[in-house]
RNA sequence: GCCGCUGUGGCGAAAUUGGUAAACGCACACGACUCAAAAUCGUGCGGGAAACCUUGUCGGUUCGAGUCCGACCAGCGGCACCA
């Protein structure tokens, strides 16, 4: 007979609802363990959801069967796009459509039956959420980390907008995929560059994936090296270049600058003018994806007709414009030294430029058949420096190039900062005024929140202008400093902002006054453990860590890493391998299977699917086996619960192995083998009690208790057949002794050679030379030779080496 | 191109620090129960008759390698003219 699961789910859901299984106590040590919030499309959550949320909840029960106070909120993101396109698409407003998914998603969060904390419930829509928003963006603003800039920014043509770096992959839109062009905009930036060291340092002490560091390593792109100063032959000016390799200056043989480069025009000679300028021309039409697309070989460039002074050595050398000089990078001109860059040494070999090596292996000059770009030799053609170390020198030389006045050390990073205004409807109003007199002026603290107007037309213009600029009796306000008529700010902010600091919001929602209170703050935060995606490595990790270190240095926040321990779960793929979508098919609903087999499998199987940092296929035939896996073990505990005989030894191995293996899987997250092992012990339990006639009362009670945060249902059901407290959620996790986890009689394999050959029986108790005799004597047949080593690893293995 | 991850039965996978490769489950086959089927329970299940062989390929270190080292191949992911 099948258990039921129905009727037990309901019973234990209903007791949950009345009877708290985390109860807040002062001295418990508290354990935030976030879920990262979902965006509530209209699609409704699908399994693949499920998995993350399963893994956060089993973390959150096991932490408060150790005795932890637990915060486990959930909430929605729910500005941004997607909320407004498919608004727009069925013409209902986002609010309504934002309002019936959540609810949607509400009820479908709860089949989980997750233990969140539904009175912390918010969603990043909300004008009392929005306020607080808006309130840290008048900070940035005060402190001058929020500001205006107009300069060619990425722009989706499809989704209308303006697009931040992070938000582009591969020259595409990061949610539409259509192809990214460039557009002259007057955008709100927040200065993220400013935090590029901290975000960088800050990454040291996280428990976070290897993977997601390196992402943000990468992405912040410090390099260390040193801007040199050339003269212009003829002219008075002077081109700043960046350089790494400072140390091969004497082999710089011409500069290029971008095209967009302030002297690009102002130091071309009279002859060369038309084609530069044509050239200049030419680049600004190709997007960058065009820029990009250009392989190495096929680089293009001009020359100027005028040449630098190379601060070194004072020989002139040519100065070319290129495409493949990027403008806000650096100092937007570089010196070019072919020898030992592979880009230049290319662009050196298509326009016959001159190439001169300074670093050699062999300390003589070669013939070099492509650029030497290792850290490995002397200098040489480098006058004083001629004979000293690479690596040397590389370390030296931008402090020698200050002494020499030509130049100074200098660091860089590709971080640019955060282009922080959209041209659309569904986001918070960025709470600026524009004023004839005053300039930017912020909108006064106690008018916040600045809400969003409901309008009946919100379609993006395209234009870059927002949907917001058309609503006349919104725009048109008073100055709040001089009182002249003004106009509002009408671009909005992006889908991140809600998600950086949300939850902060969770411990203290109801706060009129603070965005957080310092004691809730002190008590509770950071986040131990975060849960989520890998995609989101580089921009919302990223923009949270920037808001908080921020929050961090205006005194809100006493930490400055919002979150100690990330978790990147892997995805659920469709049964073919291939992502989960609508249009291939393949979307298995999870309320289904609730529906089929009940919560507890449900959760059961999406950790035992597979490792959970793996991508991991869905399998309908998979639910099968956990299911029955739960009809045996509810029927061990049916059989045998008043069928008890006292503990043995067998009953005590297997209790406190039992108790080891669970735990330390754990432990290391390893959540697809604790399912292994709960399956494993049910066995051995089956086999314990048919062999006994009974079983160890202890055994049941244990079982219940460990299986709880994962299937907490059938584990509250069973706990409640073999005792008689409240809820299984007030035991304590059990503990087991190390010495108690052995057997005294284990299975020896015997190798000859590495090969094993035999297996023997043994007391671990015996000495060893005890049982190497025994093993000897167990393989004497076997042995063609002398035993020249015998090797004894305790309760390991015994190897003969025979020659 | 550079960096990272992954590669183990028909399938999902396991094997904390090198120590019995394939635990646990799926699928499959046979048996028990049944008039029969489903469900359940039991047995078997990498290859080979066996000696033995087997963790993407080739080599190395070691008494012993899925695990460590070197070279390569394939798949996935990230970055991609950042000077």
């Amino acid at each position: 007979m099948p258990y039921n699961f129905r009727e037990i789910e309901k019973k234990w859901n209903s007791f949950w609802d009345e009877y708290s299984v985390n109860k807040y106590d002062e001295n418990k040590e508290k354990y935030y363990c976030l879920d990262m919030f979902p965006y509530p499309s209209g699609s409704g959550l699908h399994v693949g959801h499920w998995r993350g949320y399963v893994i956060s909840d089993v973390i959150s029960r096991y932490n408060i069967l150790k005795g932890k106070y637990v915060i486990h909120p959930m909430g929605f993101d729910a500005f941004g796009l997607p909320a407004e396109n498919y608004a727009i698409k069925m013409g209902i407003h986002p609010s309504i459509t934002t309002k019936e998914n959540i609810d949607n998603f509400r009820v479908q969060l709860k089949k989980i039956s997750a233990i969140y904390d539904w009175d912390m419930e918010l969603n990043t829509t909300d004008p009392e959420y929005y306020k607080w928003t808006q309130w840290i963006f008048e900070k940035m603003f005060e402190k001058g980390l929020a500001y205006e800039k107009e300069f060619p920014i990425n722009w989706c043509p499809s989704c209308k907008t303006g697009l931040a770096n992070e938000e582009v992959v591969d020259g595409k839109c990061e949610r539409c995929h259509t192809v990214v062009t460039k557009k002259n905009l007057k955008q709100w930036m927040l200065k993220i560059t400013d935090y590029a060291e901290r975000l960088l340092e800050g990454l040291d002490k996280l428990d976070w994936p290897e993977k997601v560091k390196k992402m943000q390593t990468e992405w912040i792109g410090k390099s260390v090296g040193a801007e040199v100063d050339f003269l212009v032959d003829g002219f008075d000016e002077k081109i700043k270049v960046y350089t790494t390799r400072p140390d091969t200056l004497h082999g710089a043989t011409f500069v290029v600058l971008s095209p967009e480069h302030k002297l690009s025009l102002k130091i071309t000679t009279k002859e060369n003018l038309s084609k530069v300028e044509k050239y200049i021309e030419e680049a600004k039409f190709k997007s960058n994806v065009d820029r990009m697309s250009v392989s190495d070989k096929e680089k293009t460039g001009i020359f100027t007709g005028s040449f630098a002074i190379n601060p070194i050595n004072n020989k002139k050398i040519p100065i070319w414009i290129a495409d493949y000089v990027l403008s806000d990078y650096g100092t937007g001109a570089i010196m070019c030294v072919p020898a030992h860059d592979f880009r230049d040494f290319l662009f050196a070999k298509k326009f016959d430029l001159p190439i001169i090596q300074v670093i050699s292996k062999s300390g003589v000059e070669e013939d070099l058949k492509e650029a030497y770009a290792d850290l490995c030799g002397v200098m040489i053609n480098s006058g004083d420096w001629n004979g000293r170390d690479v690596v040397e020198l590389k370390n030296n030389a931008p402090y020698e190039i200050e002494k020499l006045g030509i130049g100074k050390k200098t660091i860089n990073y590709k971080l640019r900062d955060w282009v922080f205004s959209r041209q659309r409807y569904w986001g918070e109003p960025i709470p600026i005024i524009h004023c004839k007199n005053c300039g930017e002026v912020l909108v006064p603290e106690n008018e916040l929140p600045l809400e969003l107007p409901l309008v009946k037309s919100y379609e993006p213009t395209g234009t870059g202008e927002s949907p917001l600029a058309k609503i006349d009796s919104w725009v048109n306000c008073k100055c709040p400093k001089c009182g002249m008529d003004a106009k509002r700010e009408t671009n909005t902010m992006p889908q991140w902002a809600g998600s950086c600091w949300y939850f902060l919001r969770y411990l203290d929602k109801n706060n009129k006054n603070e965005l957080i209170s310092k004691e809730k703050a002190k008590k509770f935060l950071p986040v131990d453990l975060y849960i989520g995606g890998v995609e989101h490595a580089v921009l919302h990790l990223l923009y949270s860590r920037f808001w908080i270190k921020f929050l961090n240095d205006i005194g809100i926040l006493d930490f400055d890493e919002p979150f100690i321990k990330l978790f990147n779960q892997g995805m659920i793929l469709g049964p073919k391998g291939n992502k989960m979508s609508k249009s291939e098919g393949n979307v298995v609903n999870p309320d289904e299977v609730v529906e089929h087999y009940g919560c507890d499998t449900l959760r059961m199987y999406e950790l035992f699917i597979g490792p959970p940092e793996l991508d991991a296929s869905w399998d309908e035939n998979g639910i099968d086996g956990v299911y029955r896996f739960l009809n045996r073990v509810y029927n061990l505990f049916e059989e045998y619960r008043d069928k008890y005989i006292k503990e043995n030894e067998e009953s005590v191995y297997l209790r406190n192995s039992f108790i080891k293996a669970i735990t330390e899987r754990i432990e290391r997250f390893s959540l697809n083998t604790v399912i292994s092992g709960f399956m494993e012990y049910n066995n051995s339990f089956i086999e314990f009690a048919k062999k006994n006639g009974g079983i160890d009362k202890n055994l049941l009670k244990d079982f219940a208790i460990l299986l709880a945060p994962f299937a907490p249902h059938i584990a509250e059901e069973l706990y409640h057949m073999v005792s008689d407290k409240k809820s299984v959620f007030d035991e304590k996790w059990p503990t087991y002794k190390e010495e108690l986890t052995k057997k005294n009689k284990i299975t020896l394999p015997i190798q000859i050679n590495g090969k094993t050959k035999v297996f023997i029986d043994v007391d671990i108790n015996l000495q060893d030379q005890e049982i190497i005799k025994i093993a000897r004597d167990a393989i004497k047949e076997k042995i063609a030779g002398n035993i020249v080593k015998e090797i004894y690893v305790k309760e390991k293995i015994i190897n003969f080496v025979v020659k």
